[in-house]
DNA sequence: TTTTGAGTTGTTCGA
DNA sequence: GTCGAACAACTCAAA
């Protein structure tokens, strides 16, 4: 009558959870366990977003586990003293988990694995979140991708869709006395400025279905197109519930194929769409996993040398809290600080215009993303945010400088998106939502600023910048 | 082995 | 007003 432990950490879910079945075939007890540990995270431990998100998904969880009579048991401090202590009281043989990518996570997950099998516990461990963990493609012995479209066109011919597992129906859950409370954990904001996430999310594994079921029925078949416009609701939104492993990659390459299948036709060109889009999502994982320094510092060493600007608070400020001036930068910094999500293209907008139009370095940027994001990720985040930068892995061309008001007019013509974040505006007249700053009169009764700095200007002193640095 | 062409998301300038 | 070229440098795969 062995006993497992089945530790959760970045999958907070029962179905297609290769540890939590394998536990639960091979034993006749299975302990499920949360560690609160973020210190071992540092310096990239769960910004204010992740935290809220991270508690109503743990609760979630324990629902879930509630409702077939067991138990999250929850946990805090050092992760390899709190397994020893919960192995010690259960009696358990054997500790499961899905493995995660991240430097400091594959160190701490190393060191725990060779202490408990030190000790005589068994360890198994399995792939996580992606469809290939990141050493299983490469374009030759030891030498990862540095490009996106031949690590795709790799990626792609893998994939098959695959039925996911499904959640055990065990009986066999253990309880054990001295689990934390939720609340203990202190994820929850001590004051209410997050009305707008749980207005905007419901996180947990059966919102994550959900939202896939929407994404598939609604978005899906016009994807392709959609998904650049910011003001529609044509994005999956999974990528929160990717995120803490609320729904696998897997899960979402079968559920949309079938969904694909019955609707036929048109709907093909926008699965691939956005089954690129996860194809993105794990060359971040290969990226980070092959060249760990990148998430403090440029790939591309040259930019060691560039002339940021100095991060003076005031400026810093203006571009978090959505008051540069610039419409549709800061509609979407305020979607970010309302809802802790933005849409795709206004993030590289509002990157681009932090990056190269101030002058400010990526890492400003990505350390409030961060902060702000619910979907924050830290692969994604500093793959993204060295593309935008110019300094990446298969980075945009530096001279690839997003104009925001040209943006704008391509991709929110009727200045829906401007309207709804920015509602002070709301009262010019529409030939005026883009670019407001032409009547300065109307611009001051309406109380929004006029731009920090000219798109022009700023894009020229960057190429400058650029065309300076040293090879 | 060497060469060649292509490569997520753009903007501007000059013909 | 439209259109093509220029804007860097490098990785990667195919020829």
């Amino acid at each position: 009558m062995s006993t497992a432990i089945v530790w959760f950490r970045r999958d907070l879910r029962l179905a297609d959870h290769a540890a939590l079945a394998a536990a639960c075939a091979g034993h006749a007890h299975v302990l499920p366990v949360y560690i609160h540990a973020p210190q071992e995270e540092a310096p990239w431990a769960p910004g204010a977003a992740s935290q809220w998100w991270l508690h109503q998904s743990l609760g979630a969880l324990s629902e879930a586990l509630a409702r077939q009579g067991g138990r999250l048991h929850l946990a805090a401090g050092d992760s390899l003293r709190e397994l020893e202590r919960l192995g010690a009281q259960s009696g358990a043989s054997a500790v499961y988990w899905l493995r995660c990518y991240e430097p400091a996570l594959i160190a701490r997950d190393t060191r725990i694995k060779a202490a408990l099998r030190e000790r005589g516990v068994a360890v198994h461990s399995y792939p996580g979140n992606v469809w290939l963990e990141p050493w299983q493609i490469s374009r030759a012995p030891g030498q990862p991708y540095r490009m996106f479209s031949p690590f795709w066109r790799k990626l792609r011919a893998q994939l098959t869709p695959q039925q996911p597992l499904r959640a055990p129906h065990a009986r066999l859950w253990m309880k054990l006395p001295g689990s934390l409370s939720l609340a203990a954990l202190a994820l929850a904001p001590r004051i209410p400025w997050a009305a707008g996430l749980a207005g905007n999310w419901r996180p947990g594994e059966a919102g994550a279905r959900e939202r896939l079921r929407r994404f598939g029925e609604q978005a899906l078949p016009d994807y392709a197109v959609d998904r650049d416009r910011p003001a529609d609701p044509g994005t999956s939104r999974l990528s929160p519930h990717l995120h803490f492993g609320e729904i696998t990659p897997r899960q979402v390459l079968y559920g949309l194929h079938k969904r694909a299948e019955r609707l036929g036709g048109g709907t093909h060109a926008g699965l691939e769409a956005y089954l690129r889009e996860l194809g993105w999502r794990e060359f971040a994982c290969h990226l980070l996993y092959h060249f760990p320094h990148t998430s403090e510092g440029s790939f591309n060493p040259r930019f060691a040398a560039f002339p940021w600007a100095e991060p003076d608070e005031r400026t810093l400020g203006r571009w978090q809290s959505g008051c540069t001036g610039v419409p549709l930068v800061d509609a979407g910094m305020r979607e970010l600080w309302s809802t802790g999500w933005m849409h795709n293209r206004v993030r590289m907008i509002a990157a681009s215009f932090l990056t190269k139009n101030l002058l400010l370095h990526w890492q400003h940027g990505a350390r409030w993303f961060w902060d702000t994001l619910v979907d924050a990720d830290l692969a994604s985040n500093t793959l993204n945010w060295q593309w935008v930068a110019g300094c990446g892995a298969d980075a945009a061309p530096y001279f690839r400088v997003f104009n925001p008001f040209t943006q704008a007019a391509r991709f929110d013509a009727e200045a829906r998106y401007l309207k709804r974040w920015l509602p002070e505006l709301a009262v010019l007249p529409a030939k005026l939502l883009h670019e407001p700053w032409r009547d300065p009169a109307a611009l001051a009764r309406c109380g929004y600023p006029s731009p920090m700095v000219e798109p022009r200007a700023a894009r020229r002193a960057a190429l400058e910048a650029f065309a300076a640095l040293p090879d």
